[in-house]
DNA sequence: TGTACATCAGTGAACGCGCGTTCACTGATGTAC
DNA sequence: TGTACATCAGTGAACGCGCGTTCACTGATGTAC
């Protein structure tokens, strides 16, 4: 790492991921371009291809790395905070909110399945980006749950009830992000004061009464 | 119309906007290029530019162009529907799931501000497909107002119910379209059948009791 | 009814661009003995 | 501790691609007189 004149690079692959995450902030998702993280890795514009198979494969490693974190954002929210579960479940449909309004580019790459391999229909292993997505959407599914054991929301098959919450949020995100809901620049603390609002809304709707 | 051979298209602004349109269900959004709308009106490459000042121009028209088909399409459904206003604007939230599974590419086009003119900080004015977005949304607003005045919901100012509902069904559509929510190949069928859902949960919050 | 002419709406060649990808190559690294 | 050698991870030239856009041009159309 002292020595940036090494003919090899050490952590390549990692690097190109770094990249091309900065490239999503400053110039947004069709920047990202493998000759691109290249030259911004250092290096010439082939090395890539020791790493990665093609640019969608690039792509879609970057999109796990951004689901992780997606998912760390989610599980803080919920272990953070304090209340009942229909408020800590509040909390991290909030936390979605923030993560999208603060790394917008990101986010749009995350959500953007023509950007990846096309699944054939013949395999049904769900892909890797599948996997971090599905992850993510599982910490919302098990909020439900845990609403529904406290009594908070009705029982029975809490997935209706996920894909609604779900929604919400993935709505206010995207229409977040893209301006429609906020006037002037959409910030994290716009986003998450209508989130608040929307998803106490919600609340009311799931709530057993 | 009827002589193909003419030298004069006739009305080649319309025609490139619909071969836009086809170019979309066939090939997604990226597939639509000046290029390829030429080629499929009969025309050489270079004409459009009598008709578009540039893509930006050609891809803004097709989403004014669908701004206004959905925008039928929720009036349609609130006119069409019995029953009372909650009632009504469930339908008009599931008709706005229905669209978007039902032309994808079409809405993703007409979503993608990244797509359009970048619009200068300093021109207060709504772009042209800015202001027929501003119109579907008005339905809803609308519908809310409609709600509050029957007594159904809560009276005040009605933007952040409508933000709610409008985030919801915008959700429903974007994860429906990315096949996150409905398994297999999604349907307008599936969309509307868990739009019914979200939107009859969401409708239970926003009800007076 | 003709005619001159401006204007409109096409054509086709050309430009430059950055991209993804492939290829033969070479320098660096690690390991078996 | 040396050394031979396989393997790994780079380089740089090259290819083909389709695109957006510009340009000088020409055929078609409509209108004033």
């Amino acid at each position: 790492m002292a020595n940036d004149d090494r003919y090899h690079h050490g952590n390549l692959r990692q690097a190109l991921i770094d990249a091309g995450l900065d490239i999503l902030e400053e110039r947004g998702v069709d920047g990202v371009t493998l000759r691109e993280a290249a030259r911004r890795a250092g290096v010439s514009h082939a090395a890539p291809y020791h790493h990665f198979s093609d640019k969608a494969n690039l792509i879609e490693s970057i999109a796990v790395h951004g689901f992780e974190g997606f998912a760390r954002a989610l599980q803080r929210a919920w272990e953070s905070t304090s209340g009942n579960a229909l408020e800590r479940l509040q909390s991290t449909g909030i936390a979605y909110v923030a993560f999208a309004l603060g790394r917008p580019a990101l986010f749009r790459l995350m959500n953007r399945q023509e950007l990846r391999t096309p699944r054939l229909a013949s395999d049904n292993e769900p892909g890797p980006v599948e996997q971090a997505a599905h992850a993510s959407y599982q910490i919302l599914v098990d909020g439900i749950i845990e609403c529904q054991a406290a009594g908070l929301i009705a029982r029975g098959d809490p997935n209706p009830y996920a894909l609604t919450a779900w929604s919400l949020v993935h709505g206010l995100a995207v229409l977040g992000m893209d301006g429609l809901i906020i006037d002037r620049e959409p910030t994290v603390e716009a986003g998450e004061q209508l989130a608040r609002m929307a998803t106490g809304v919600l609340g009311q709707g799931l709530m057993v009464r």
